[in-house]
DNA sequence: CATGAATGAGCATTCATTCAT
DNA sequence: AATGAATGAATGCTCATTCAT
């Protein structure tokens, strides 16, 4: 976990527990009222601390900010590597990274969008380090892709592009909530998902493995 | 187009004027710095008015965002059916509309990510209004895509859930412009979105009567 | 009807009259909201003009107020004289004066509270006006009181302070008639008045004279 | 004395205090300047605070006002009764209560000034909890006539309407100070209301008692 | 380490007044 | 004479940040 946020305070331990302590509350307030509409007060409020001490841990309302991106990008980085981790078989992986990737976003669903309201009222510097978040978090999407691609399970599509488009499916799920939980549930959402990508990127090969998985998972309880 | 903003100036020809200017001047602000960042004065000394000339055609600040968000909206609602008007093929018009779609986006680009960013910041009644009216602007791709697989182009997908796949990746080109754009340019990024959308949702006669589309294009000059 | 404001325009008729529009409009709306939450665009919307055009008749906000307290102290000047102009009794005329003062200020009520909250927001010298107006409507009053006392039916008391207990008594019909209206009528609150001023004031002889006023009066139709 | 007036600072004593302070400072320039013509930051300056200071012991600014007024209907509320506790006879005390009224409206003679200028500019709500703070003062007053009633000492008459003349009577020391002052000072002022009040009010039962207590009085020290 | 009272710059909004038409 | 759009100074209130305790 990277930021060079400097806190006034020694003893490390604290630091974590005080800047989780302080995270958690300002997720919730950002995410409902917005990152300008909720004051230090209130974070200090629901947090259940002083006003003051916040400034012990953190120099800025932006740096508050820029933690709570943060979290969101590590419940990412550290969510799809598990969810892939036991798995050896590529087209399983990638499957499991995207539907790994979707659930993230559901359940920090206010949190992604408050990423994308939010990530431009950060000062240049401090947005680099979101960006940079972002890139390695598309990363391991895009490295599933590869090894499809390497093991002709897939076409031969541009890779970042695309895996653009898997990131904004997953995305779209919170910023699109509004309408889209009119429509269907996570696991639909992410079913149909499934059957766009299949269609759009598996080779013949590609296809005749996805059947012998999909009637290997169908046999399963 | 219609907001029902009420000005406290009679002359209807001047309020569209003055309304105008605002947005205009509010639309680079507002995109550059952020809605909360943009103070009135700011929007008034770039609209070249006084800051209280504003609030004679305008009830709030948040009024101007939303005139900003109608405004962006609206282009939509213009430039696609522009885009289509002449043709007739489902195919043909499927692309175009698709097209224009990433086209407005690329020309309002800031003003797109803008939305992202702020119509959480408007009141519940003001943001129905911005979401009503993306409903409407979704409907036409919608429809078009509707045509296409009632003509059996393409597959029957769930028509709802992949315009919204077709919108997003029109609106990730303003949203990642700033990866996006050392990647591709607007041009390459249409190519291949086309081609990934042709894969996933042609179906072979749809496959054969895109050849036929494309080898007629590819002859002309 | 005196007053040094200068007007813009020459015509003295039309001053008159668009004066008489604009002075009609701010008593309402003054005495309903009180001056200074009172626009100069409330009055003119309301007086059927143009905001500009006030300031052709009136050099001020202020102005208008001067006008309008103005035109409140001349209904006391021209009512009170009214009301004892037949009369040569000396009692008689005192308890006409003080019941038409009552039945003025009922008339008036607002506008008589709002002489109250607003005179001191006028600048020094246009308060004198007000002030040297107010002591001329008082001294009526006072001439009916001397005249009483002369002819020996009243006691020789302060004049100038007993003609305030009468005037604020008036006064008082408008000032507390949030409480007032809910104890008695205003017949019933000028009949108590003067029973109390009628202990308060009469000399044995004054008394006899009263009975005998007062049995005519019965005995009217 | 109960304000529902929320601070935002829990400290009770630091509350007073500073209340105390803004009150002090807001009566003095309120009264002055008039309510509207003061500004916070005025209040702010001559209370030795900053202007973000106010706003963490009053909402508003009419919240300030409403304090100003309290202030002063605080001050009747306990010097009356301080007048009258250590006395028995129903006369003695009506005097003195009467007496004492006058004086608090001499030592606060600008602020009653303000209390008829501005009790209209407050919300229905808190003007609603003047009434009944005036209502309660009148009260005391109305008890020590009362008692000369029962006690056969004064005239059968309607209690609140006379008890409004005596309030008014004291109140007028205020509102027409700039005339009465010349006339007399507050003693003269006070012994020509007794002269005039005993004159109305009086039985002759009463005014065997009343030449009794004075004479009394007269041959004290 | 922690508190929370205090600060004061900053901003949306209003409105008396002007002036071109 | 009359209009009403335009002005811009003025003001109530907020809130990030500090610092004495």
């Amino acid at each position: 976990m990277t930021h060079d946020v400097k806190a006034q305070v020694t003893d490390e331990a604290l630091v974590q527990r005080r800047r989780a302590q302080i995270v958690a509350a300002a997720v919730e307030l950002f995410s409902h009222q917005g990152f300008y509409r909720t004051t230090m007060q209130d974070v200090a409020k629901k947090a259940g601390v002083s006003a003051g001490l916040i400034y012990q841990y953190v120099t800025d309302k932006e740096d508050v900010l820029l933690l709570v991106l943060l979290s969101v990008l590590d419940s990412y980085k550290q969510e799809i590597p598990a969810a892939i981790s036991g798995l050896t078989d590529p087209l399983e992986r990638f499957w499991a990274a995207i539907s790994a990737y979707c659930r993230v976003v559901d359940q920090r669903r206010e949190a992604t969008v408050l990423a994308y309201r939010s990530t431009k009222s950060l000062p240049d510097d401090r947005r680099e380090l979101i960006k940079r978040s972002e890139i390695e978090t598309n990363g391991m999407i895009a490295a599933c892709l590869k090894d499809c691609i390497k093991a002709g399970l897939m076409r031969e599509v541009n890779v970042e592009l695309v895996t653009y488009q898997l990131v904004t499916f997953a995305h779209s799920w919170a910023l699109k909530h509004w309408r889209l939980k009119e429509l269907c549930d996570l696991d639909q959402y992410v079913a149909e998902g499934f059957d766009f990508f299949a269609q759009a990127l598996l080779t013949p090969k590609g296809r005749r493995h996805q059947a012998k998985i999909q009637g290997a998972a169908d046999n399963a309880p």
